[in-house]
DNA sequence: TCTGGGGTCCTAGGACCC
DNA sequence: TCTGGGGTCCTAGGACCC
């Protein structure tokens, strides 16, 4: 059985350069408004901005001081979700299970005819092939015996390439590499799995699933061992995705200090996330309100609602009542809302 | 130089019921 | 006069991903 993981390379900075070709081999920057003096980060860089240093994440400004000349550019939604829907279509128009996983990433079946792994990355490359002639943007692709395998794979085969990994050469290529280095695994169970004497893919492994789950948690610690054999039986499931939940949020440029203020501003996402409920067609069933406050401490409150609502007041009055339950009397940098709806059968 | 905005899923503790 | 154990729902927070 074989799974392709395909990931468009850099895919935010390559369709702002399809649009503007005078940007091609140019420094070029994603993210916020654009603007690098304000608070932002960087959505994508093009490799050319990645050779200084910048990378996905890191705050405008501190892009713009690792490179000055980079082209700075706001985040353009609708255009990415175009791109991406192009992306998609050109991904089954191949006829096999799509699994899509964001605006830029995918798992792809491999037909059953396909036996081994020659034949595989025939069928990557004919993807590149089929992706590039209907959108003109570059993937890599990554191929593994399951989906975890090929997603861990897509990596080593950027930009533009092919890789595979299996269980023949699963431990020789990822073995000695930091946990981290794995797909689920971030920086804060890394900082855990190292107090534990862990530190290796191979270590994780390799380690005892009775300690594993006393120390993170009985469905949690096997679960990471499983990441790090890169263990998965699970199907590419072309099943269309259900959005659990609708959500806008802001980061003030300036600190909100004034409470009426903010609640004007949590009304207002309220607002926006009751459209998006709305155009969902399935109504709320639950709020839920983050406050981040100066200079960066986070407080959530969330409630469920009397009945199952679309109606924009009464997901705002919620929303504001949950405001109520915050100090309303710390500077605010951002405020969040969002509506959950209620879990599909 | 401070740290976006869109999400998902898991855990833990308390309330409440039987 | 004190207190069992199971189950579910609600809420807050944490971790991760793109």
């Amino acid at each position: 059985m074989w799974v392709l993981h395909v990931d468009l390379d850099q895919f935010i900075a390559a369709v702002e350069v399809l649009r503007r070709p005078e940007l091609a081999g140019l420094p070029v920057v994603v993210g916020g408004r654009g603007d690098p003096t304000e608070r932002g980060v960087v959505s994508t860089a093009s490799y050319e901005a990645r050779e200084f240093g910048v990378r996905s994440g890191m705050p405008l400004r501190t892009a713009a001081k690792k490179c000055p000349d980079a082209v700075f550019l706001p985040v353009d939604k609708p255009t990415y979700d175009a791109a991406s829907e192009g992306v998609m279509d050109a991904l089954r128009s191949l006829e096999t299970a799509v699994e899509i996983l964001g605006w830029d990433e995918a798992f792809v079946a491999v037909p059953d005819e396909v036996a081994d792994a020659d034949g595989a990355v025939a069928f990557a490359k004919a993807i590149q092939a089929r992706v590039l002639e209907r959108t003109m943007l570059h993937c890599s692709v990554g191929i593994g015996d399951n989906k975890i395998r090929a997603k861990n794979a897509t990596d080593l085969g950027k930009p533009r390439g092919t890789f595979v990994l299996t269980r023949d050469n699963w431990w020789s290529v990822v073995g000695d590499r930091p946990v981290d280095g794995v797909w689920g695994i971030g920086g804060k169970m890394a900082a855990r799995f190292a107090r534990l004497g862990i530190t290796t893919v191979r270590e994780l492994g390799a380690a005892d699933d009775e300690v594993l789950a006393k120390e993170i948690g009985p469905t949690m610690g096997p679960w990471y061992r499983r990441l790090a054999r890169g263990v998965d039986t699970s199907p590419v499931d072309p099943t269309p995705w259900v959005p659990r939940s609708h959500g806008h949020e802001v980061t003030f440029q300036v600190d909100l200090t004034d409470p009426a203020e903010v609640e004007a501003e949590v009304r207002r996402l309220a607002e926006q996330a009751a459209y998006d409920v709305v155009e969902d067609g399935r109504p709320a069933v639950r709020v839920r309100l983050k406050i981040r406050y100066v200079p960066f401490e986070t407080r959530t409150r969330s409630m469920t609602l009397p009945q199952p609502t679309s109606d924009a007041v009464t997901i705002a009055d919620a929303a504001a009542a949950l405001l109520e339950r915050t100090d309303r009397t710390r500077a605010v940098r951002l405020v969040g809302v969002a509506a959950e709806m209620a879990a599909p059968e």
